[in-house]
DNA sequence: AGAGTAATCAATTAGTCTGTTGATTCCTTG
DNA sequence: CAAGGAATCAACAGACTAATTGATTACTCT
């Protein structure tokens, strides 16, 4: 009787431990936060994470066996997508976490934004509620197809590569404020530079759309497909 | 300026890779459920995971490694304890993700309880307004130190060992419901068993202190000491 | 001081994981 | 049906991990 709990509890640990193993590699967090913007093909997560296409490949075929992620073929290409919004969630839950216990996190974030003068202390609730009244305008820098998976209502979509050229459509009476992935993604930061060295009055905001999400706010998407 | 974009990203991601590293092994996931409990030592731990006293000394060391637990030396005995209420609430993230996610856990945990008769229907809203309300007696079967670090209001510690020489004072006429640590703790189970085959009429309730008070219900400590 | 015990350390073994490379499969398109 | 591209597979080297064993440290108590 008390072997056959212990059978038990292994059985049950050992199935806990395959959602532990499956982000403890920070290229998996890496493709998972990626999947977290929506459905992607291999090829455009290995662009993304900088990685090998067999190696991102081999990743993910980890994160399907522990069932986090799901594939579909479609033609030539094979689209990974997060097998449920509780994945989003629980990689949410899971930086959060990292960021309260592992101060090595604000860190090196610190430092990174230093680097850039990006120091800015804005006050998020208050960023938001200027958002959503839309007294600014508001830029979302990620790829179009992350636009097209889900986007903050009213943002228009200019990815990073195509900034330069399209500021003339700006209005410069207006502050801009720039998002992407999250607060652990780089694009907006850099808009944020670009916007500033052109003369805007620009500001990053750290939240991305899955963050949005979270706070139970309004998120768009422009394709009927899209949308985990 | 992409370059420096993907030092920073590794850097995070290695960093939220050490949260994961920590959950990535049946054993630690075990040592955190019981942590879960309460603080405890060394010894104790091994003991209840079955596992060697070195074994179990180096997995707590993981776990301090990434700061997901805290050791306190008090004479020749360390404590371990979580270094936050938000690792526990982390570990049920994890545990739920893993609940709904891999259907394994579900088919374990059910042929585990079919072998023994344990196939309960219990509406759970209902059994915690039950017990609540103090019409039925409530039992904790864990060891007593959990029970002093922790426990349901209005429960009796009656630790699963002593079930048996004490079941003279309990009432016969009113059902009694057993709890223990969480849904894949077999105390529980263990004790209506017991309770049954002695003409109690017993259920088991799957909830432990930490889901008892994820739902924003009291819990109680006996000595000062306690809570982590 | 010396015995005794909790915990850790050190060293070893077997096993697992990561990333690379090159071959292979599967599908589309001309 | 042949060419070409997306993705996977297979095999490998190097690094890391888990559990065991025996030695060592750190503390208490007599």
């Amino acid at each position: 009787m008390p072997s056959s709990g212990r059978k038990f509890k292994d059985a049950i640990y050992e199935q806990l431990g395959r959602i532990g193993k499956a982000v403890s590699s920070p290229r998996r967090l890496e493709l998972l936060d990626l999947l977290c913007q929506g459905p992607r093909t291999v090829e455009a997560l290995a662009a993304e994470a900088g990685q090998s296409l067999a190696n991102t490949s081999q990743h993910l075929q980890v994160l399907r066996a522990s069932r986090l992620v799901e594939a579909e073929k479609h033609g030539l290409f094979v689209t990974y997508r997060l097998a449920d919004e509780r994945v989003c969630a629980f990689f949410r839950d899971l930086r959060r976490l990292a960021e309260s216990r592992l101060h090595e996190i604000q860190a090196v974030t610190r430092q990174f934004l230093e680097e850039r003068g990006e120091m800015e202390p804005v006050d998020r609730d208050t960023l938001i509620s200027r958002i959503r009244s839309g007294e600014v305008t508001l830029l979302d820098v990620r790829p179009r197809e992350e636009f097209e998976a889900g986007h903050i209502p009213g943002a228009v979509s200019v990815p990073l590569a195509e900034l330069e050229s399209r500021l003339a459509a700006l209005p410069r009476d207006r502050e801009v404020v720039a998002y992407c992935r999250g607060p652990y993604c780089v694009l907006a930061v850099q808009a944020v530079e670009v916007l500033r060295a052109k003369g805007f009055r620009a500001i990053r905001m750290e939240e991305g759309v899955p963050d949005w999400r979270a706070r139970g706010l309004p998120v768009e998407a422009s394709t009927k497909e899209a949308q985990a």
